[in-house]
DNA sequence: CCTAATTAAATGTATATACATTAAATACTT
DNA sequence: AAGTATTTAATGTATATACATTTAATTAGG
């Protein structure tokens, strides 16, 4: 659906201005999908986010730094983040023993399976996307949108 | 900067994946400049885009459900953006007469000339988009974000 | 009409976000 | 080595979000 039709604006001022409330507009559709994707998981966008950043790493511990460079949303509070799985038993943390500041941050089995479970039952949106876009689109607009936040 | 790096990962699943992220990613990014250019003017990005509604529909006023229905996020609460609106005297809303479980809500000329002064002083987005792509780019993402969304 | 259903907006509430501040550990600097 | 600066994470707090519930007004159906 056309942005126009989305937002009822009937024009907008420049290409440049559709771009940007294009972009912030898809952005939270696609927010919108995950939320209510991950909801039965029990867990939000971003702590699946930080789930997927400690899969990445693991059999390997990182500190909770890290996992905000790693974030999609680099104002999310990560410690806040972290509590949250660690009381779900989805993550765990200790105290990084080379460096008492540090936080050690690993994923545990529980967190594993529940990311395996919802690989499995989830309709990912990557997989809806694919169905209306053709993967050159896809490039294209990569291509593009690494370039606008230069 | 490509999205490999902003989020530090080395590669994506698909082309897919990654555009779903890019997005994500870019409208975080936005979101987060937008916050910091409205914040001297004590507007927040969606106390923003009601404003912008409203000055669309100027003189006219319209219902708090015209205003979600424009908005760039549909999950927010207009009745309470509208709310901090009315404090700040931006926005002036009163039942409407024909039907009174309506609100008839319109922006005051404060309002008018907030958005007018933020207008003249901020170096808005979309400029800065400008000087990264050209028009044809930003036709293109244009294109593909509409049509992903089918 | 009178009740039930629908619609519009407001409210409640739990959680999340933005951002400043604090606390603790480590690294510098002279 | 002592004091200062820096780094890491946690916390405080005001505001915003997601979403269910409530309240009030209007419409529809018998």
């Amino acid at each position: 659906m056309k942005l126009e039709d989305e937002i009822k604006q009937k024009k907008f001022k420049s290409e440049y201005q559709k771009l940007l409330l294009n972009v912030i507009f898809t952005g939270n559709w696609l927010n919108s999908l995950s939320i209510k994707a991950f909801k039965p998981y029990g867990v939000s966008p971003q702590q699946y986010n930080v789930l997927r950043i400690l899969k990445g790493q693991h059999p390997n511990s990182i500190m909770v730094n890290q996992i905000v460079e790693r974030m999609l949303d680099k104002n999310s509070n990560a410690s806040r983040l972290v509590d949250k799985l660690v009381i779900k038993n989805l993550v765990k943390r200790e105290t990084c023993e080379k460096d008492r500041r540090q936080m050690d941050v690993a994923i545990t089995d529980k967190g594993l399976k529940l990311l395996d479970d919802m690989e499995k039952n989830i309709e990912h949106v990557d997989q809806l996307i694919a169905k209306t876009l053709s993967k050159k689109e896809a490039e294209e607009v990569n291509v593009i949108l690494d370039k606008m936040r230069e």
